[in-house]
DNA sequence: AATCGTACTACGACAGTCGTACTATGTCTG
DNA sequence: CAGACATAGTACGACTGTCGTAGTACGATT
């Protein structure tokens, strides 16, 4: 079984997660749902990894936290959750480039 | 100019060295000369990143090193060689499936 | 009563990469 | 002939995204 590791995808954690937050505002937990199902159970994100990218991201401006009911009918138990800035969106945008470039690279020294 | 970031290529530096070491042994100057050629100038691999990327496949039974004359009329002048060994060409192509999926991965969050 | 799912936070370790600096020799150029 | 440039490295510490471990809290399920 071949595992991702945790160099490669160094950097994509973050472009993974503002790729979920483009469609609309979420959380830690629903976003590492989500990204377990479009990766097809092959890539799970630890939890440290996922909420640290959310403090390192909002430092950075390229997400906003905001405080919401967890239940709509409100029953006071909050949950954090996040929305992509303008910041985010032309971070997002850079990122896609460089994955293109990266990929054409690191493909040149790949035999299969 | 979009360029390529530390963070992704990190851990595929190694595979690029073994890349050119699959061929025949090389030493430090000609192995990056050789990376910039075959990605276009797109990527220089930095001297240190490569120095320190031989001592720990080195140490991880990767490569090999020998010392050579720089010349083959050998007035003296000696370089360091690498050659890959059979534990590195193993590595190699673990490493090409590992990045079989996670490029299939992280095309998932990437938009054009 | 105990387990599981949800929803986090804290903290320190790890490791690949990078910045800076230094050494040394040979060759090319003005 | 001096200075720049190419070759061929070594040394060392900083940076930073990720990970391992641990703990908190509450509700629902069994």
């Amino acid at each position: 079984m071949v595992e991702i590791s945790s160099d490669v995808i160094r950097g994509y954690n973050d472009t993974m997660i503002l790729f979920i937050l483009l469609r609309e505002p979420s959380y830690g937990y629903e976003i590492s749902k989500q990204i377990r199902t479009i990766s097809d159970e092959k890539y799970l994100i630890k939890e440290t990894t996922l909420y640290s990218a959310f403090t390192r991201m909002e430092k950075n401006g390229y997400i906003e936290s905001f405080t919401a009911d967890q239940d709509p009918n409100g029953n006071g138990k909050k949950r954090t959750y996040y929305r992509i800035t303008d910041a985010g969106r032309e971070y997002y945008r850079e990122k896609c480039e460089e994955w293109a470039l990266t990929q054409d690279v690191i493909q040149r020294f790949i035999s299969r």
